[in-house]
RNA sequence: CGGGGCGUAGCGUAGCCCGGUUAUCGCGCCUGGUUUGGGACCAGGAGGUCGCAAGUUCGAAUCUUGCCGCCCCGACCA
C-alpha cells in the first residue's frame, strides 16, 4: 500500500487500521465492507457482552432472538424508519441456486424467486413489534423488557474496521410498557447502563445527551446517546437509547388493556450498542506502540514472559513461572505464562504490547535469586522491581489503578477538548486547528444545523442532559438561543 | 458514484520516468549451530502467472489501451 499520507484524517486513519491488524483484533475479509473478527478481538467483545449482559440482567431484562431476515412490507409499517433504512438494505429475492446451462458456474435460478422479498435486518424493531403484537393484551403483560444479541446488516457505502462494518454485533434491547413516562424513564435507565458501562469498564468518558431531529433514529420521538471524544478530536456516538413514544405500536397495532379495560397502544424503548464500541477503546486509549487495553475487560490482564540462558534456567524458571500464573489465576486475575521457546523475550515484549495486554511480569535468573520479579505496565510504559511476597495483591491493585487512570488520562483529553465559541470564525478556527467538541448557540432549527454540517462537516453531537440553560445567540444565523449545544466532527 | 494513491514471494518493498542476460532488499518460513534482562546472530536453503487481457517491439515488471482489485478522501451512516 502506499505511504503517501495526504491529510490527518488519513495518518489517522492507517494508525488506527495498524493497532487493529497488528493487534490482532481483525482482519479484512473477502466481502468488502464485512470483517473478520480474530479471536484475540472476539474475546474482548466477549468480556465487554458479559459486562453489559450483566448489567442488562440486573435490571429485569431477559434475552430472546428473532429472526435475521425480515418481510420487506414490514420495514414500511412505520415511515420515519422505512426512509431511514430503505437505503441501505440488503435484499434476499431468491432461495435457490443452480448449475449454469450455459457453462462452469452456478446462478441464481429465475424460478427460485420469493412472493415477497425478505431484507437482511438491519435493526429489528419491526420483526420484534410484529411479534410483539401476539404477546401482549394486558397490563398484565407488562412491562416487556427483552434484549437480543445478534449481527445486523447496513449496506454502508464506507467502511471502517469496527466503526462502521457491512455486517455488525450488536445488542438492542426492546421493551414494551403501559405508560409513557414508564418508557421514557426505561429509555433514560438504559442510557445510564451505557454511560456506566463505557465510562467504568471502558475507561471511556462520555457524554449524555439528546440528538436533535436531525440526527435522531428513524421511528423514534426522543434519540439519546452517549457521545465519546477520540485521540484525534473527532467525537464517536457509542451508543443510543430511543424513546419510540406509540410509532411502533401504531404501525404494528399493539394495543392492550389498562386497569379501567381501556385500550391503548403500549409505549416503547429501543436502545443499542454494538462492535463500534471496540473502535472506541481502541482511539481512545492506544499509542504508536500498539493497543491499550482496560484491565477490566482485556482478555487478558497480566503476562508472565521468562527470561533465562540454557535448559537448566529455562526448567527452573517454567516451575516458577507455572506457580505464579496459578497464584494469579486464582485471585481472578486472567494470566498467560508465555513459556514459548521459538521467541526470545524482546520480541515477545513488543507482541504484548501490540496487543495491549495491561501487565507484563518479566523474571529471570536475578529475579530468582532475589525473590523479586519485573512489573511494567502498558500504558506508562514504567517498570519496577516488586518482592514476590504479597505479589498477587500488589498486580490487583495495579489493575485497578491502570483502570482508574487510563479513565482519567481520556477524562482529562476529553475536557480539554470541549472549547466554547461565541462567534462563527471562532467556531470554524476551533474545528480546524483543535477539534474536540464545541460549545456553542444554535437558533433550534433543522436548517441551521444543516446549513452549518455543510460548511464546516461538524454536526450537532447532543444537547447534554441537565444542560444549564443560557441566553445567547446562534453561532450561525445570529438569532436567540437559550442553551449551548455540542458540535463535533465525528466518525 | 466522484477525487487521489497503489497492485512485484506469506508480509513490506526496490526497479518503471529513460525497455535489454538469471527481477532487488528486508521481515517471515525451512535446516544446522550459537544465543536469550527490549523486536538475536552466523551459515546454508525453499519460495515469483511482476493484478488480468490485448497492443507496440527483436525483446515488456518497465511504454500504450482496456479491465479487475485494494487503501485513503468525499457523498451515506452506528
Amino acid at each position: 500500500m502506499s505511504k503517501e499520507i495526504t491529510s490527518r484524517d488519513a495518518d489517522y486513519a492507517q494508525w488506527y487500521n495498524d493497532l487493529i491488524l497488528k493487534g490482532g483484533l481483525a482482519d479484512y475479509s473477502a466481502v468488502k465492507g464485512c470483517m473478520v473478527i480474530k479471536p484475540y478481538g472476539f474475546a474482548l467483545w466477549e468480556k465487554m457482552q458479559a459486562a453489559l449482559d450483566q448489567l442488562f440482567k440486573d435490571t429485569g431484562h431477559e434475552n430472546a432472538y428473532f429472526p435475521l431476515f425480515i418481510p420487506k412490507s414490514f420495514l414500511s409499517r412505520e415511515a420515519a424508519h422505512v426512509e431511514g433504512f430503505a437505503k441501505e438494505c440488503a435484499v434476499v429475492t431468491h432461495y435457490r441456486l443452480k448449475n449454469d446451462p450455459e457453462g462452469g458456474g452456478v446462478i441464481v435460478d429465475p424460478e427460485a424467486k420469493l412472493e415477497e422479498e425478505l431484507i437482511v435486518r438491519p435493526t429489528s424493531e419491526t420483526i420484534i413489534w410484529n411479534t410483539y403484537k401476539t404477546w401482549i393484551q394486558s397490563y398484565r403483560d407488562l412491562p416487556l423488557l427483552i434484549n437480543q444479541w445478534a449481527n445486523v446488516v447496513r449496506w454502508e457505502m464506507r467502511t471502517r474496521l469496527f466503526l462502521r462494518t457491512t455486517e455488525f454485533l450488536w445488542q438492542e434491547g426492546h421493551t414494551a410498557h403501559a405508560t409513557a413516562e414508564e418508557a421514557i424513564a426505561e429509555t433514560r435507565q438504559m442510557l445510564d447502563i451505557y454511560a456506566d458501562f463505557a465510562e467504568n469498564y471502558m475507561a471511556v468518558p462520555v457524554i449524555k445527551g439528546v440528538k436533535t431531529a436531525n440526527e435522531r433514529f428513524a421511528g423514534a420521538v426522543d434519540t439519546y446517546c452517549i457521545e465519546a471524544m477520540m485521540q484525534d478530536g473527532k467525537a464517536l456516538q457509542a451508543g443510543t437509547s430511543h424513546f419510540l413514544g406509540q410509532n411502533f405500536a401504531k404501525a404494528f397495532d399493539v394495543k392492550f388493556s389498562d386497569k379501567e379495560n381501556k385500550l391503548d397502544y403500549v409505549w416503547a424503548t429501543s436502545w443499542g450498542v454494538s462492535t463500534r464500541l471496540v473502535g472506541a477503546l481502541v482511539m481512545a486509549h492506544s499509542d504508536d506502540d500498539g493497543l491499550i487495553l482496560p484491565p477490566r475487560i482485556a482478555p487478558l490482564q497480566v503476562v508472565i514472559v521468562p527470561i533465562y540462558k540454557g535448559n537448566e534456567q529455562k526448567e527452573a524458571l517454567d516451575e516458577k513461572g507455572k506457580e505464579l500464573a496459578a497464584l494469579l489465576k486464582k485471585a481472578g486475575i486472567r494470566v498467560k505464562f508465555d513459556s514459548n521457546d521459538n521467541n526470545r523475550p524482546g520480541w515477545k515484549f513488543a507482541q504484548y504490547e501490540l496487543k495491549g495486554v495491561p501487565v507484563r511480569i518479566a523474571m529471570g535468573l536475578r529475579d530468582l535469586q532475589n525473590g523479586t520479579v519485573e512489573v511494567a505496565r502498558r500504558d506508562t510504559k514504567e517498570k519496577s522491581s516488586l518482592p514476590m511476597e504479597g505479589l498477587t495483591e500488589r498486580i490487583s491493585a495495579l489493575l485497578d489503578k491502570i483502570q482508574q487512570q487510563l479513565y482519567n488520562r481520556a477524562l482529562t483529553y476529553r475536557d480539554q477538548h470541549i472549547t466554547r465559541a461565541d462567534n462563527w470564525n471562532e467556531f470554524v478556527r476551533l474545528l480546524d486547528e483543535k477539534g474536540g467538541f464545541i460549545s456553542a448557540h444554535w437558533d433550534g432549527t433543522p436548517e441551521t444545523e444543516e446549513a452549518i454540517k455543510e460548511k464546516t462537516k461538524a454536526t450537532i453531537r447532543c444537547v447534554p442532559l441537565d444542560n444549564p440553560q443560557e441566553e445567547g445567540k446562534c453561532i450561525l444565523t445570529g438569532r436567540p438561543s437559550r442553551e449551548r449545544v455540542l458540535f463535533a466532527r465525528a466518525y
